[in-house]
DNA sequence: AATATCTACCTGTTTTTTCGATAAGTTGCT
DNA sequence: AGCAACTTATCGAAAAAACAGGTAGATATT
């Protein structure tokens, strides 16, 4: 039976590139290292590198073995954590969840959810940490479609037309539109599910944020789409006003998770709290 | 860093109930196997078993890794034989897929497939074999909802009305149909599917296998709806003919897999000869 | 009450893992 | 070409871990 360790030493050779500062890595000597390497190279029946002058270059072999490595690796901390009340939550979250819905949901929270840090990016690269285990759970806008990825859906989010009181609402096609930037995910949810009844709408601004775009709509630059959390405090002040409410936009809001990761008692956690809803 | 030995004592220790006969089941004195679970207990810093008096009893804690230590057990033997030939695959499937479908994919592959068993049984069956990690691939015609499986579409299954030539075709509701028993998967989908049109069909007569039916249906005992799989050389041999080819039900066959496992290069084998169609 | 059975612990022994040193080979610089 | 700086693989010794046999204590069974 081949060993966890050994496979620590695996992954740690080929994110090192030697067998020295693997074996720094995983507090060993360098001979020893060398050793479990190749322990592990017998034992599968095949060699994982090409020794290439004083090189090790990671082959198709070793290619084949890294995700299962990784993924055993990390189960088998999880295992570990597991009745450990030490576990902390590594979040990944796309913009909107991140700076608008998460904080709140976290201090509702209080300490019952000790979280350990929220990264905050894109979609894509979410899913690629959460692909490296570098993250215990995702919270994503868009769509992740990779085969080890599970995506289930967690909450919707309301996208509202907003504009500073004084805006005509009768023909939006008419009005000053303020969007992001295109390639994010938020404005091609606006282009396909708003904009696609209404024709010729091109903006006449574009920021790359959602909080830019809410204070150019508060200067009243012109009008935009954007989630009801990024602009609810406006709402209620009166400062900003819902135009054509009934051209709101739900969108999905998705938990993402690891197919090769149960959850860690954590996530666990987390979900309790903030349970998926409708 | 927990070890995969202690992982494999904790296991042997449930299904056998005590360290004594696990320790015979994994190749150790009890002594060994005793300490195992104690240091295993310790390091998760959580008793695993009840001591009610000479006996071992699984609490929840115990309950709660048994299924995790139970995948990086498997995901580990499944890196290990991923260069190794001798990988052999274990399906599961449904009576249709594998008395009449499989038969002959594997034929076809002829020795590509080194095929260990094909155990035929119904959705649920598998899908509990799969859990267990019993069986490398599913190939079911039901739904399985475990949030542990992953159901992906693979083939298609055309049923069909098939009677002995000289039968009517006009009014199927006055015709004798032949069914399976309530219950069946079978069944259900023909009830669904091809009844929900046609109101106050009674089977006269109730069987428990498609191949039953099939004889009946040769014997001229009435109609049925079966698989085109079932009755191709009857078709072929013009020994029964298709009513009502319009009604023709196409159902959807899939891969069932367990999520926290990645493919064995069995069963990466078998995909590649036998890939999804549309 | 006697017996059989089981877990957990202790002790000495075997096996595995690890280390430091060293040989052999490669790379890059002069 | 020659030298210096690194790196890998191997070897024997040392350290650590795993292991078997025996046994005490405890609990069901008879």
């Amino acid at each position: 039976m081949l060993s966890l360790r050994q496979l620590e030493v695996f992954l740690a050779v080929i994110e090192t590139g030697s067998t020295i500062r693997a074996a720094e890595a995983v507090a060993l000597s360098q001979s020893a290292a060398s050793n479990a390497l190749s322990e592990l190279e017998s034992r599968l029946g095949e060699k994982l590198f090409d020794r290439v002058g004083k090189r090790l270059i990671l082959n198709a072999s070793g290619r084949a073995l890294q995700p299962r490595a990784r993924a055993l690796l990390v189960q088998a901390r999880d295992a570990e954590m597991l009745f450990r009340q030490g576990g902390a939550l590594r979040l990944g979250a796309s913009t909107t969840i991140g700076n608008y819905l998460l904080p709140r949901l976290l201090g509702a929270a209080g300490t019952d959810l000790p979280c350990e840090r929220v990264e905050i990016a894109n979609t894509d690269d979410i899913a690629e940490r959460m692909l490296r285990f570098e993250l215990d759970l995702g919270l994503i806008e868009g769509r992740a479609l990779h085969p080890d990825l599970l995506m289930t859906p967690w909450r919707q989010d309301e996208m509202v037309i907003v504009a500073v009181p004084g805006f005509a609402d009768q023909t939006l096609e008419c009005l000053p539109w303020i969007m992001r930037e295109p390639g994010s995910g938020t404005r091609s949810v606006v282009e396909q599910q708003l904009l696609s009844g209404l024709e010729g709408v091109a903006p006449i601004l574009e920021l790359g944020s959602s909080e830019a775009i809410h204070n150019a709509v508060r200067a009243g630059l012109g009008v935009s789409c954007l989630s009801r959390h990024v602009v609810q405090q406006s709402l209620q002040s009166g400062e900003l006003q819902v135009l054509a409410p009934e051209r709101s936009i739900r969108r999905q809001l998705y938990l993402l998770r690891h197919r090769q990761r149960p959850d860690t008692a954590a996530v666990a956690r987390f979900l309790a709290c903030c349970p998926p809803e409708a």
